[in-house]
RNA sequence: GCGGCCGUGGUCUAAUUGGUAGGACUAGGGCCUUCCAAGCCCUCGGCCCGGGUUCAAAUCCCGGCGGCCGCACCA
């Protein structure tokens, strides 16, 4: 969708470096792909897009902020599944040096043999001169058809190998045909056709052997049956302490963080479900060919929040609130349509009420920060773009007019996923306790295995005997006769005094699970630059950033109108007063007043205040809106009062 | 990662067939100036990096880095 970028945008990239707002990093050594350096302008236009969010899931939702660190120990992405499914496997053609993904590669020659197959059945099966041949071909087409989506084709037939290999022209003597695994069992063939032909060996740090005979679709040269496919990670690798034993990774999203801590967290909200923690930090990717600027960055920034929620219970308390937002939505397998949040979960497009809640503050916050509601919709992933960790999953996309829809806000329903691997690799609880409502009483009946009988009768084995007596069903625990179980293959008897059936009343107050975990993760940078391309509105005579005044890196411009006189002093008067109600001013006494107040509309400033001559008479100003350069006159003493409403947005220069 | 095009002050751009860079805008200083990029004077600032060919390279050749476009990729 990447256009030649347009008169506008190219002005655009160059007013965001001439007034320091971004640029490329380290042009200074003839920089780096996919790293930004934020100017002055630009950290400020971020700090506030920052707040803004805080101010939502901080102080709206009671989401407690964290930083965790960037780098992490190899264990914490061998449970997320960074470290085995966040990476492309790339395979290189020795005939023109292309690198294609392996499974891909894979998907589309299997796509080229199903077509292959069926042509040659097809032909074949007229050609066929028994009944017995047809019948076997037919079978073989059909489980071909069948299970060639799975990459392995079996085929049952009652033809011998000669026939089927003769009959689908494969060439016996080559023991890399797509007929490999031959068994006869009784009175059927099985074979195995495909994963043996291209097999991908994935053993992570070793190499990837992938065999069989595949050309390149680039230049047609034949790959080698043994090519040699390497794994490109799309994590930064880095060593923690001296020598190579501690493997660490920076962050590919700052999510992991939350997520590790997810009982210290579930602690400090006083181990009450839902909770939620949010971070705003780094997060870092080496992506292999990183373009458009802002867009894909190899370090960025993102704002996640991480939702812990009763699997059994994914309402949102406040849905209420929002359900009659109308949102854009692009669902996976239906048509885009415009409809309520309350319409698009009742109809199953949005799973439910927390990702819809969600899709909702995304809204309101992009749109408070810019983006225009016109050029931002939601769109669903499809099953196979999901991310390996999610159920369900909205990106909100705002539409460039560079660079097309680009994503910028994730919303995914990731289930249980990351605590239940973080559980299992830990070995640490990331449980939470449901209480019920009534406790309630249940008999149970259990086993007891008793030690001082089993230990000196079973020496080393008693503690395995005592796990298998825990394990049985008490049910089927014979009266009569002894007891035997099975150990290292040998019978072997347990006296009754070894055990005891105990048979009790239990009271239950609730149970644990693990939550699930509703994800909406932000990146800034992505935003920023939304907000920066829909601000922008240049024109013949002047170029102004209309960004929202809440987000002006520099909120009021202080220009005496001119440098004599005293205005300049009175000027600087004004700009202290102002900065000590902790407005950023700048202020500009350099040039003509009409070069001035272009500088500041280049740079989004909403307001401008001038000091002239009347100034000194009755201590007032004029007020400049930067939109409609409309002026008003206003006293000294009443700026900050009436100024600091409009930069927070709640009021207007009209309400001046 | 591949292919095509490209790389001159902060930005845009000029420099016959090789002869060591000129302009505009911006910015800084000054003059002038009573409200929207006015004018005048002065100033700062450049050949992406490294190698090669040559008496001499911004210019030709090779490599690297970066950019744009296409392909590919984008949990």
């Amino acid at each position: 969708m990447s256009n030649t970028p347009s008169q506008e945008a190219q002005e655009l990239t160059a007013m965001l470096k001439r007034r320091g707002f971004i640029q490329p990093a380290y042009e200074l050594y003839g920089g780096t792909a996919g790293f930004y350096d934020y100017g002055p302008l630009g950290q400020a236009l971020k700090r506030r897009f920052e707040d803004l969010w805080r101010e939502h899931y901080v102080i709206q939702e009671g989401f407690g902020e964290v930083s965790t660190p960037t780098i992490a120990p190899e264990p914490v992405f061998q449970a997320s599944g960074h470290l085995d499914q966040f990476d492309d496997v790339l395979v290189e053609c020795p005939g023109c040096r292309t690198g294609t993904r392996a499974d891909h590669m894979l998907e589309d020659e299997f796509q080229r043999l199903a077509h292959e197959l069926e042509n040659n059945i097809q032909t074949l099966t007229e050609d066929a001169e028994t009944d017995e041949d047809v019948q076997a071909l037919i079978w073989a087409r059909e489980r071909i058809m069948q299970t060639l989506d799975e990459g392995r084709a079996t085929v049952e037939t009652e033809a011998d190998e000669d026939t089927i290999r003769e009959l689908l022209a494969i060439p016996t003597q080559n023991q890399q045909a797509p007929i490999t695994g031959v068994e006869e069992t009784h009175s059927h063939l099985d074979l195995t056709l495909l994963p043996c032909a291209y097999q991908i060996t994935d053993t992570r740090h070793d190499d990837i052997i992938l065999a069989g005979e595949i050309t390149c679709q680039q230049c047609g040269h034949g790959l080698p049956r043994e090519a040699t496919v390497a794994p490109f990670n799309l994590m930064f690798a880095t060593r923690i302490g001296p020598g190579d034993s501690d493997p660490g990774y920076l962050r590919p999203e700052t999510a992991q963080g939350l997520f590790v801590n997810m009982p210290w967290l579930y602690r400090y909200h006083r181990e009450k479900i839902p909770f939620g923690a949010v971070q705003i930090g780094r997060a870092y990717r080496n992506e292999i060919s990183p373009r458009q600027g802002l867009i894909r960055l190899r370090e960025f920034w993102q704002a996640e929040a991480e939702v812990f929620v009763d699997p059994n219970d994914k309402t949102h308390p406040r849905f209420d609130a929002i359900k009659t937002t109308n949102v854009p939505l692009v669902p996976a397998d239906n048509d885009p349509l415009e409809t309520t949040l309350e319409t698009a979960v009742e109809k199953g497009i949005i799973k439910n009420q927390q990702v819809a809640y969600y899709i909702a503050r995304t809204q309101q916050i992009l749109t408070q920060a810019g983006i225009h509601p016109d050029r931002l919709r939601f769109r669903q992933h499809e099953s196979d773009e999901m991310a390996h960790y999610a159920s369900d999953c909205w990106d909100a996309e705002f539409q460039s007019q560079r660079y097309g829809w680009v994503e910028c806000v994730g919303i995914a329903d990731r289930g249980c996923y990351d605590l239940e691997k973080h559980q299992k690799e830990s070995n640490d609880s990331m449980e939470a306790f449901r209480r019920y409502d009534e406790p309630q009483t249940q008999r149970v009946t259990r086993i007891e295995p008793d030690m001082g009988t089993l230990g000196p009768t079973f020496k080393k084995d008693a503690g395995t005997i005592a796990e298998k007596l825990k394990n049985l069903d008490p049910e089927t625990i014979p009266n009569d006769e002894p007891l035997t179980l099975t150990l290292n293959n040998e019978t072997i008897e347990i006296p009754p005094d070894a055990y005891e059936i105990i048979d009790e009343e239990q009271t239950v107050h609730g149970e644990t699970f693990l939550p699930h975990v509703i994800e909406p993760s932000y990146g800034i940078d992505r935003i920023l630059y939304a907000i920066l391309e829909h601000a922008w509105k240049p024109s013949e005579d002047r170029n102004r950033l209309q960004l929202p005044p809440r987000m002006a890196p520099i909120q009021v411009g202080i220009l005496p109108l001119v440098s004599k006189d005293g205005l300049p002093k009175k000027a600087q008067t004004i700009e202290t007063t102002l900065k000590q109600h902790g407005i950023h001013t700048r202020y500009d006494d350099g040039g003509s007043i009409g070069r001035r107040y272009a500088r500041l509309d280049e740079i989004g400033t909403p307001l401008a205040i001038t000091i002239d001559h009347q100034t000194l008479e009755d201590d007032t100003v004029t007020v400049r809106d930067r939109d409609t350069q409309n002026q008003t006159r206003t006293p000294t003493n009443d700026l900050p009062t009436k100024l600091l409403p409009i930069l927070n947005g709640q009021a207007t220069f009209n309400d001046l």
